[in-house]
DNA sequence: TTGTGTGCAAAAATTTTGCAGGTCA
DNA sequence: TGACCTGCAAAATTTTTGCACACAA
């Protein structure tokens, strides 16, 4: 089964770095967990649940390079530790979040209408944007619903 | 001179918090340095340099109450601490920032122009937005010019 | 007076680093 | 072969917590 895991080999390959064990088994993670956000730990844990070894310190390092190489993006949930997520991207730009704040979930959008914008920010601030983060707090559709139930 | 402390100490007492030494002393800084991102460490700082002295703990359990009584915001800016900055709001939404790549500054946008996509989103995702945080990262003024003097 | 708040120091949690040895190209 | 990569354990960093005492209401 081609998961894509080629793209990422390549990538470390062109940039000069090695392939190994270590970074294909994290990559395969990764793979299997788009649209997760795993922390190291997470991560770490997942190897170890394969009946694999990898030590937290590579873990931590190889998530590093892979944010450096453009692989993955870090995302920050301010739940205490920095997380992961594969860089599936077709075009620029990427992943919202919907952060509810009742139960935690965390859901991805999709839509893309920050370019109007961007484009005046760029104007405005002479400012050239490459990349944008942006999360939504709110109630998600079961909170709300449970919340419902409950006084109805 | 008036900063608009009292509104401050007004919510704490009118939720059930007391009013304290160190606690206004935390909110004077806050006042003092608005458009700044400051850091507990950072806050405790200056708590030093005023010649006063507050326990580190006491500033860590301050700026989450005061987080908690939505005194300020909480964020995040990938530098390894969290970060807070007194909430002005005068409506309910607030800070966008520009985080330069190259330098690391952080800029404040203050347009709003997300209504149309937080409503949409409301609709798509049925997901009740009540907040949003907001980054966009790229390449700030000072640094387009530096790169430009560079080659030019 | 009494429950809250504070300071200290210890602990917890997350991440980084030095170094010796292993591996990929 | 030789530079890069890894694992381990120790260290560094940031944040939290327990407890005795202090203080605001």
């Amino acid at each position: 089964m081609d998961k894509g895991i080629e793209k990422y080999l390549y990538t470390l390959q062109q940039r000069g770095y090695k392939s190994t064990n270590q970074r294909e088994e994290i990559l395969n993670i990764l793979l299997d967990n788009k649209n997760e956000h795993l922390s190291c730990e997470d991560v770490h844990k997942i190897i170890s649940m394969n009946d694999k070894e990898v030590g937290i310190a590579t873990v931590y390092r190889t998530l590093q390079l892979f944010e450096k190489l453009g692989i993955v993006y870090k995302i920050n949930f301010d739940d205490g530790v920095a997380r992961y997520e594969l860089n599936t991207e077709t075009e620029n730009h990427h992943h919202h979040h919907l952060i509810c704040t009742e139960c935690g979930k965390v859901t991805e959008v999709k839509l893309d209408l920050l370019e109007s914008l961007e484009k005046e920010i760029e104007i405005e601030e002479d400012f050239i944007i490459s990349d944008h983060d942006v999360k939504f707090y709110g109630i998600c559709k079961e909170c709300k619903d449970n919340y419902r139930k409950k006084w109805e």
